[in-house]
RNA sequence: GGGUCGCUAGCUCAGUGGUAGAGCAUUCGGCUUUUAACCGACUGGUCCUGGGUUCGAAUCCCAGGCGACCCA
């Protein structure tokens, strides 16, 4: 096409290019203006949201003497003749703008055609630094009343519809930055996500826990089931695996003398992608010597509903329109119990795996066939027939062993350990458990572990001989635990999908591989 | 992994076999109290990609891509 062939002046625009051209073009006037249309800085005395509230009750019509400096982007442009209205926004929010070209006449005289400019260079989504004071106009708005401005950043694409915003879920994510700028909520949830993690650190700073960072690359990855993201080092020429936990490490470090250690890092497993799923996630891990698992739900109830209190205000929420009540103490159940409670199976009377097979079969309700064992099987009948349905906060407490690789044997009930998992809104959201400390038995377990790897269990982990070492160390009586923090803002800000508090969440590539053929 | 739905202008969406549409944004003109400003004029398209059927495909068929939801 012959038609950008003139992208001096061009006299209409709507295409991507186009708007783009024409921007371009506005660009090269402020700086022929000597402006420059990506300043360096401007003095940002105050916020919009602030002055929003300060000024609450200031009546229309009225003005106040006192000078603001404010920054932010322009929303939306509503110009007159010698008048103009713009819409502001912030980090804290939006405010508007009242630009008269008699009041900037008048105090950038250096700027002969300052109104000029405002009105045919700039465009919503420039960035924009005001000086001014503040009125409340007749029709009720508080505005700044500009008597400077300084076209901080000149945006060169266009925002999508100020009144329908971004919708395309795709490109919200994709392109989040857009997502951040012309949806407001997305903005107040990852601000809530920093709320929530930086008041569960500093929960855990309180009670004298340390912070101590452990390794994102490993020899070994274990303290989960999850198959591992895999690398490479090339001077050591060792295959090296990124963390599916943080466990391990953290727990040599209790061997080590530390009686209250956490670590809140990046975890990765290199499985599906969904609603409840990233390959990389955040996760906290928490570590407590001489504590059991009885005082690790103690301190989870009182952990979550307190931070619902200072980032909420309440621990009574609403999660995709349904009641949860945060507020302790909350029911605390047997793996067995439930799984009777819910299908009338007891588990305990099984005498074998094949009679217990045959009686989930004839009940028709979840498929056994992978499992080879008791334990697996009451697992995999828990989670088809009752997971989804913990809504309200529940401790799901003793759980089998084959399915705990790590948990400490319970100390009067064969066969379960002392571990607990936290569900809520029908989704696993922590889990701990008394730490084993007895190597010879973690031997046997990461053994049985070891087997099911190499029997083609890509989830099972293999034996870590140097933590078995820490452990024949000795590491005092311990409880451990893990929190999903994604999972948690999720309940906490009400997103329905995880992709939703993560800023920027994996995606697979928008364009389909041309390549293939070359 | 299976099923359903979606993908059309920068954004939000109509268009179900016969000339590719609207609103907003953009561009131009007007306007000193607007706030989805208004009034007038204009501009803007690989209809996700590739193949097929047809005189003719955004539309029907097949394959693929990306996404949403549900199921496992």
């Amino acid at each position: 096409m012959a038609k950008t062939e003139s992208p001096q002046s061009p006299q209409s625009a709507s295409t991507l290019d186009e708007i783009r051209a024409t921007r371009l073009d506005k660009v090269k006037q402020l700086q022929e203006a000597g402006l420059n249309p990506f300043a360096y800085r401007w003095d940002v005395t105050d916020h919009a949201a602030d002055l929003q509230a300060k000024y609450a009750d200031l009546a229309p019509g009225e003005e106040v003497e006192a000078e603001v400096a404010i920054a932010g982007r322009i929303l939306a442009r509503r110009v007159f003749g010698k008048l103009a209205f713009f819409t502001l926004q912030d980090e804290t929010g939006t405010i508007q703008l009242y630009l008269d070209k008699k009041v900037i006449g008048q105090t950038m005289t250096d700027q002969p055609d300052a109104f000029t400019h405002l009105k045919q260079l700039t465009d919503v989504g420039d960035l924009l630094g005001v000086k001014g004071t503040l009125k409340r106009t007749d029709k009720g708005e508080l505005s700044v009343k500009v008597q400077d401005y300084a076209v901080l950043t000149k945006a060169l694409l266009p925002l999508p519809d100020k009144w329908h915003g971004l919708t395309d879920v795709a490109k919200r994510y994709r392109q989040r930055y857009v997502d951040l700028i012309v949806n407001p909520p997305v903005r107040e949830t990852f601000r809530k996500r920093a709320l929530i993690t930086s008041a569960i650190r500093r929960y855990f700073e309180d009670r004298g826990f340390l912070e101590i960072e452990t390794p994102v690359l490993q020899g070994e990855a274990g303290g989960a089931e999850a198959r591992p993201f895999i690398t490479h080092h090339n001077s050591l020429d060792m295959q090296l695996y990124l963390r599916i936990a943080t466990e391990l490490h953290l727990k040599r470090l209790i061997v080590g003398g530390f009686e209250r250690v956490f670590e809140i890092g990046r975890i990765f497993r290199n499985e599906g992608i969904s609603t409840r799923h990233n390959p990389e996630f955040t996760s906290i891990e928490f570590y407590q010597a001489y504590a059991d698992y009885h005082d690790f739900m103690a301190l989870t109830e009182d952990l979550i509903a307190s931070i619902a209190q200072s980032v909420l205000g309440t621990t009574e929420i609403t999660y995709q329109g349904t009641p949860i009540d945060l507020t302790p103490p909350w029911r605390r159940v047997s793996m067995h119990d439930l799984v009777k409670e819910h299908t009338g199976l007891d588990f305990h009377q099984f005498e074998s795996l094949e009679q217990a097979k045959g009686a989930v079969a004839a009940l028709g309700i979840a498929n056994g066939d992978g499992c080879d064992s008791l334990g697996r099987l009451l697992n995999e009948v828990f989670e088809q027939q009752v997971e989804t349905t913990l809504i309200q906060p529940t401790f799901l407490i003793d759980h089998p062993v084959e399915i705990s690789p790590l948990s400490k044997p319970h100390r009067s009930q064969p066969g379960v350990v002392e571990r607990f998992e936290l569900f809520i809104a029908g989704r696993e959201t922590a889990n701990g458990f008394s730490e084993l400390t007895d190597p010879i038995d973690q031997r046997q377990r990461f053994e049985a572990q070891a087997a099911r790897k190499a029997a083609g269990d890509l989830e099972a982990q293999g034996v870590d001989e140097d933590f078995l070492t820490a452990l024949e160390y000795g590491m005092p009586p311990t409880c451990g635990e893990g929190i999903g923090i994604d999972r948690l803002v999720m309940l906490l800000t009400d997103s329905a999908s995880i992709r939703d508090v993560i800023a920027f969440p994996l995606l697979k590539p928008d364009r389909a591989e041309e390549g293939m053929e070359s």
